[in-house]
DNA sequence: ATAGTGTTTAACATTTTTGTTAAACAAAAT
DNA sequence: ATTTTGTTTAACAAAAATGTTAAACACTAT
């Protein structure tokens, strides 16, 4: 038998149909210790299908694990080793990261809790190939003057820090600050030009 | 009788040793879901005596987010009502920071996974009088040119991005470049100066 | 010493969450 | 039509986590 794919009325086959439930409640909305019931409820479907597609709650973790950081790894991978000038490629990150985060804004969070309970990092030696090529455009800049000099790697924390951090304490600064959805929205929209001439100087 | 309280050998009554013990296991090693089991294993004491002393489960969580918050809050006003010149508050606020991250640097990210699952926010007039002081101070400083024109909401988000993004992901950042741990301390011990150089240009 | 108080423990009960199985169902091929 | 294959469901079983109770314990004051 030809292993077609059912397709559901919802132009989506269930197990991928689960697959984007659960990656929408932990990266999406933060529920990360949703459980199998909820996750189903979310998706529609009946719970024990989690179980035919996925034996086991931990598979399914385990799956959405992995594909986030691929994602996260290709979307990285591709701006870097672009053929953009040092500057658009970082403004290029910054646009990408800000489209990722409307809808995944608590991937990196889950990556971090994820390591916490002792997952394991899966592609060293890609990760290892890009840095090594973001560091010695890095080594270009700062001896260009285009920006200050300091080790590569702190430059790429203050890039990653400005960008993430507002995204994913998104909960926490807004209520701290207690500003509505639409100044929260306005506040992250004018981060771009921020971060650039943060990182940049004006 | 007198409410005399029964002390451990170990020099801390037994509700404070669990309630200490579940913040190191939150807030130090990132394990939020910790069982009640896991959180009276890790404090040495029966299981049940977590109910004893909280009724519940979700009281101690209660209790320790709550004290979390007030931390958090004290920290930031004692600092933000100083007597200290702008410049040297948020030197030293990061140096605070950094102090507070070395034993619980998952706080932060604690706090979002809360707000979460619908947690509230406490005092949100101390913080309101305190965002409205720092305001004032953060306009001063930008008339005066010390740093870049631009919201100060824009400033506070750079600067506390800057301070606690590599600290509560650091398993991320840490693992993703493949650096020792001692590698990374060497890294955080060299960001304040960083820090303000990226915040007040150099 | 012992009565009184608060603390700790173990045994039990309950609830919540997960996993399994067999039967019902739907679509396609023979 | 009926066999085959894959999907979905409901009923059940098992495991994991939480909560309750009563009895044992330890310290203090009388």
């Amino acid at each position: 038998m030809l292993n077609t794919m059912y397709i559901k009325n919802k132009d989506e086959a269930t197990e991928e149909l689960i697959k984007n439930t659960a990656k929408r409640l932990f990266f999406g909305e933060g529920k990360f210790n949703a459980t199998t019931q909820e996750i189903a409820d979310a998706a529609g479907v009946n719970r024990t299908l989690i179980n035919y597609y996925f034996r086991s709650r931990d598979k399914l973790f385990e799956i959405v694990f992995s594909d986030a950081q691929d994602k996260e790894q290709q979307r990285t991978e591709s701006i870097i080793f672009s053929e953009l000038p040092f500057k658009a490629k970082i403004e290029e990150f910054i646009d990408d990261s800000f489209v990722m985060a409307k809808e995944y804004p608590y991937m990196e969070i889950y990556l971090v809790t994820q390591f916490n309970q002792g997952c394991y990092f899966k592609d060293e030696e890609g990760m290892e190939r890009m840095l090594k090529k973001f560091y010695e455009e890095l080594n270009i800049e700062m001896s260009k003057g285009t920006i200050e000099k300091m080790e590569p790697i702190q430059f790429i924390i203050n890039m990653v820090s400005l960008i993430s951090f507002p995204i994913s304490m998104r909960p926490l600064f807004q209520r701290t600050m207690r500003l509505t959805d639409a100044e929260y929205e306005k506040i992250l929209d004018d981060r771009k030009e921020i971060i650039m001439n943060t990182l940049f100087g004006k």
